[in-house]
DNA sequence: GCCAACGTTGGC
DNA sequence: GCCAACGTTGGC
């Protein structure tokens, strides 16, 4: 089992959308490393962190899991998504996706300002409290899991 | 809105 | 293979 964490900008498509939705499919993850991760290191069953990004207040807000192994993802090949990848080639696919269901929100919002008081301590090597990263979808140790779900329960700082 | 950081593309 | 140009991400 792989802990994660999957970053989605609450404008597009945010915590309480996964909430109403129950399930959804993943996709859209364009960036080869996030990629490799999705395909090769997901499991049914594996806990995720759900991170609001590109917002007021950037902030993990909710607990999800993996709900299906990896396939491709179908928007590549869809002239009509805006994920469309014009090379796509259903005989070999690039962009894979897994089905993301919703657990639950957190208790609060930890955010990145609050997690980046952790970057020299319990969170240290977590790329996202790292400077000018970018990738979409992180494992975390379940160390780094525990600790930031722990934080939920502290008072706000 | 700004801009730093990053990944990708393409000329050479 | 190098690297400049470009587009995107994402914090602030």
């Amino acid at each position: 089992m792989t802990h994660w964490l999957f970053k989605s900008e609450p404008g597009v498509f945010g915590i309480d959308d996964l909430a109403a939705r129950g399930a959804e499919p993943w996709d859209g993850v364009r960036n080869y490393q996030a990629r490799n991760l999705l395909r090769d290191r997901t499991a049914v069953g594996d806990p995720v962190l759900f991170y609001h990004s590109n917002c007021a207040r950037p902030a993990i807000v909710g607990l999800a899991e993996v709900a299906s192994s990896p396939r491709p993802d179908p928007t590549a090949f869809d002239p009509d998504s805006p994920h469309h990848d014009p090379k796509g080639d259903p005989a070999a696919p690039r962009w894979y996706l897994v089905d993301v269901r919703y657990r639950r929100h957190l208790a609060r919002p930890i955010t990145l300002a609050e997690l980046k008081t952790h970057a020299e301590g319990a969170l240290a090597g977590l790329a996202l409290v790292r400077r000018g990263n970018r990738l979409s979808v992180m494992p975390l140790s379940p160390a780094q899991f525990d600790f930031i779900l722990a934080l939920e329960h502290r008072p706000a700082p």
